[in-house]
DNA sequence: TAACTTTTTCGTACGACGTACGGAATAGAT
DNA sequence: ATCTATTCCGTACGTCGTACGAAAAAGTTA
């Protein structure tokens, strides 16, 4: 039973049940899954998710769409290796020796990964399989807060919250550009176009703080070409409560 | 011009355009907007997002499919509707006297919306419209973090940082509950009984740190039954960093 | 009351999607 | 040369959002 694994964990680390490929009858494959995966990759950052159809890919590969079903058993499993694929694809940094830096290392990568690959969060409704790539990622997440005094627990929400908090940077910043696409204005040239519209729609209703607020920001955005920086203020002030809490730790057992 | 708004605009704050309904001809609507909203967020918080087609809307408030159209443009702007909906729907308690409690209330009372409409994370690809739930919400959540020091951009950070992670710890949690209601196992259990077949299947990777803090954690997430707890650490961390930034801030023009 | 106008209702249909099915093609084993 | 295992892929089914146009209903006007 150990020799018929789950096939999405039989794909997901590429296990080939040891049969000797010289044993193998029938026509050959003219592709591999890896092949599969990485022209999805290609489709999906280019197109979004709902863009990665599976006629298409085929049509991509050379294929007929039927074909793609002897290297992927469906849509969902083929999403399932394209997530492990781009966590496992970047090579991860050296960790810096402090453990701020170590600690922003991790949300930074997380946060470029988002980035180049604005469809893993549009992901949703699927199993999260423990794949090499997922992994890797984890394993040298986990080895920049090693030792400096969390316990197991700990750990693992530390990297939850660096990670989270970058996926959540990343979609706000997707969601901006959509409505920059959608909308072909900017921010401002929005609010600027739709201001008496805006007014007569609300009708008296009174938003101060909101109001306030969502211009000032509404021309900072406007002038804002560096997105990176948008993350600055959550980390930092994320990196301090953990290093506070740490070091709260520490005092207290010493 | 300002009396021809955005039809979104229009069907997000429920504008009529002052058009006395006395003079209006032809057959009249069985329905109202809100009735078609809420039974679409009744149907999304049952059988999620894709569960929700129009069809199925249709028959369930005894209509035909596509008198529908006669209500909302199409699928996405009734998605837009149901978000400021459920965003305005929920009645915003008053804010305590702590900046650390006004703050934990903001991201609680995110958590808990997401909570219970589980598809508000589901959603992809939209624009961000401004509603009048959306507003009220937002004029709520600024509320609690004003004149304590913070300016307008740092403001808005705020609020995005503290909703943010509570959208984080949501999804962590529907993917855990994902993967229990399509394995039939908790996590605990599924882990042991693929031990031996991932064993096989990782075939001598190794990883020390992601073994010992997974085992750690899937046993507690085992008997964790009460899954606010999960935000507790994140939470906490979040708030200790924002009052000391505040206070950082004050002590410095002082 | 009858004719007209406006709006809602909804049956039918189209194109796109994931994919089940079964036959044709191809390779190694016998 | 035959058998068997595997890949390839054309066809087709059910589902989705929704375009289109006819039928039904309500107010306005003659």
């Amino acid at each position: 039973m150990s020799d018929h694994p789950d096939p999405v964990l039989r794909l997901l680390w590429r296990y080939d049940d040891g049969a000797a490929p010289s044993t193998r009858r029938g026509r050959k494959q003219r592709l591999t899954v890896d092949d599969v995966v990485d022209a999805a990759v290609r489709i999906a950052d280019r197109d979004g998710l709902p863009g990665l159809t599976m006629r298409l890919l085929a049509t991509d590969l050379g294929l007929g769409a039927m074909s793609l079903y002897t290297y992927v058993p469906g849509r969902d499993e083929l999403v399932v290796l394209m997530v492990d694929r781009v966590l496992g694809r970047r090579e991860l940094p050296a960790m810096p020796d402090d453990l701020p830096g170590r600690m922003a290392l991790i949300a930074r990568v997380q946060y470029e990964i988002c980035q180049e690959h604005p469809w893993l969060l549009e992901i949703s409704g699927l199993r999260a399989w423990v794949g090499p790539g997922a992994s890797d990622l984890y394993e040298w997440q986990l080895s920049g807060i090693e030792g400096v005094g969390l316990d197991d627990i700990e750990m693992d929400q530390t990297v939850a919250l660096l990670a989270g908090f970058a996926g959540s940077v990343v979609r706000a910043q997707q969601r901006m550009r959509q409505d920059e696409r959608t909308s072909g204005l900017t921010q401002a040239e929005w609010w600027a176009a739709n201001a008496d519209e805006l007014g007569v729609v609300m009708a008296g209703r009174e938003y101060p703080l909101a109001g306030r607020v969502g211009a000032t920001t509404g021309e900072a955005y406007q002038a804002a070409t560096d997105p990176a920086r948008e993350m600055e203020f959550g980390l930092a002030r994320i990196i301090d409560g953990l290093v506070a809490y740490i070091e709260g730790k520490r005092s207290a057992t010493s």
